[in-house]
DNA sequence: GAACTTTTGTTAAAATAATATCAATGACAT
DNA sequence: ATGTCATTGATATTATTTTAACAAAAGTTC
């Protein structure tokens, strides 16, 4: 749990959509891009761009720009796209297998390894490759395995027990999909909290403050 | 396209997660709350809250505090939850499908009338009770239901094209779960980009960080 | 290789957001 | 009624974030 440098958190939920962007220029076969040009792209200002790079060390050229393919490896390294990190989903739901199905865990740097749910009729079968154990061996696939995070796809009212007892098993992360806000942060294990409605009723006020 | 008093994209983007937290409160039975006990609960400061609420006008009062059900009744207003929007859905692939048999929207303000694909093998199929009716319809019931906002599940490849589409046939606001980042303010047409993989990102650097 | 252009990294300034403070107000108990 | 206590709404202060400015470094052209 160590810390070099303080970066603030509006500078790391914006480095999610540079890499984005970033892979997208590599795929049109960009090799070079300004702070400018990409401030263009991204609706954002240069200067906030080369300020927010340089919260990790200038890895552009003066004069040049930034090379993608070596701005898509910082990003990537910062993000710890690289580092080889595991899940595992719990709650194989309606949510759950959608996930399963259709979610791209390694384009976020994560392997899936398997999901648990409780529910015994569940047991052995496959959603997107996954296979969907029993939630008795959850403790001992924890201890055998280490994944660093969890999916939690499991109802709401069962998240803050299941959390922490995941937490206590080992796991690092949490991706909680419960609607329970969860924080862990007191014990140094982060949790991104996802609220799609959040979303969608801002969507409902911006729709009607432009009315 | 009239704007009272502009308030800060900060204040807005904690209003939903305000909402949640008093409509929480009244289930449990909670009659009225300080701004204090709200913070201490939410991980705020009490400050930050009285000012937030206080940009939509003042509906506490002094020595008692905030009264949950007119506090509930205040929010979903400013958010617009009692406008009765309606909302279609573009795109009735896994993801798609997945949001008509889960996603409540009635909860975020809206009627979720039907969903639209063109693949002529789901046309008339139902998921979660709403009815999959083909693409080429999509023009006409526009212009005879007036949907306020489209949830876009579709391809990423289709999606300017088809925002461009139906804004310009009417539509107010864009869910987008494309991938594609859309950027129709200009128009006056909000869009909630909506990309998941960005909050598994912050996770994974979270993660890493943490070491 | 010298002049000129581009563009970064850094520092400074401005704008925005969060927090602390406190007088004024109303609830509540006696 | 009256005094005490709690709590807001508003203002002031502090912190953070964003934007602007510019010298220094590297590319580019002739």
């Amino acid at each position: 749990m160590e810390r070099k440098q303080e970066v603030s958190k509006a500078v790391i939920q914006r480095l999610p959509r540079y890499y984005r962007n970033i892979c997208e220029l590599k795929a049109e076969g960009v090799q070079r891009i300004s702070s400018r040009s990409l401030a263009e792209r991204m609706g954002l200002t240069a200067s906030q761009i080369r300020q927010d790079f340089n919260c990790f060390g200038g890895f552009g050229q003066q004069g040049y720009g930034y090379n993608i393919d070596k701005l898509m490896e910082e990003l990537g390294s910062i993000l710890g796209l690289r580092a080889g990190r595991t899940a595992i989903l719990i709650g194989a739901g309606n949510l759950g297998r959608a996930l399963l199905k259709n979610f791209d865990f390694a384009a976020s740097g994560f392997k899936l390894l398997c999901a648990f749910d409780s529910n015994p009729e569940l047991k052995g079968k496959e959603f997107g490759g996954h296979s969907v154990r029993s939630s008795d061996d959850l403790p001992s696939f924890i201890a055998a395995h280490k994944p660093d995070v969890a999916v939690l796809t499991i109802p709401r009212a069962n998240a803050p027990e299941i959390a922490q007892a995941v937490v206590s098993q080992g796991i690092r992360g949490l991706w909680n999909f419960t609607g329970e806000d969860l924080h862990l942060g007191g014990l140094g294990v982060p949790v991104e909290n996802v609220h799609l409605s959040d979303s969608l009723m801002t969507l409902c006020h911006l729709v009607t403050i432009e009315e």
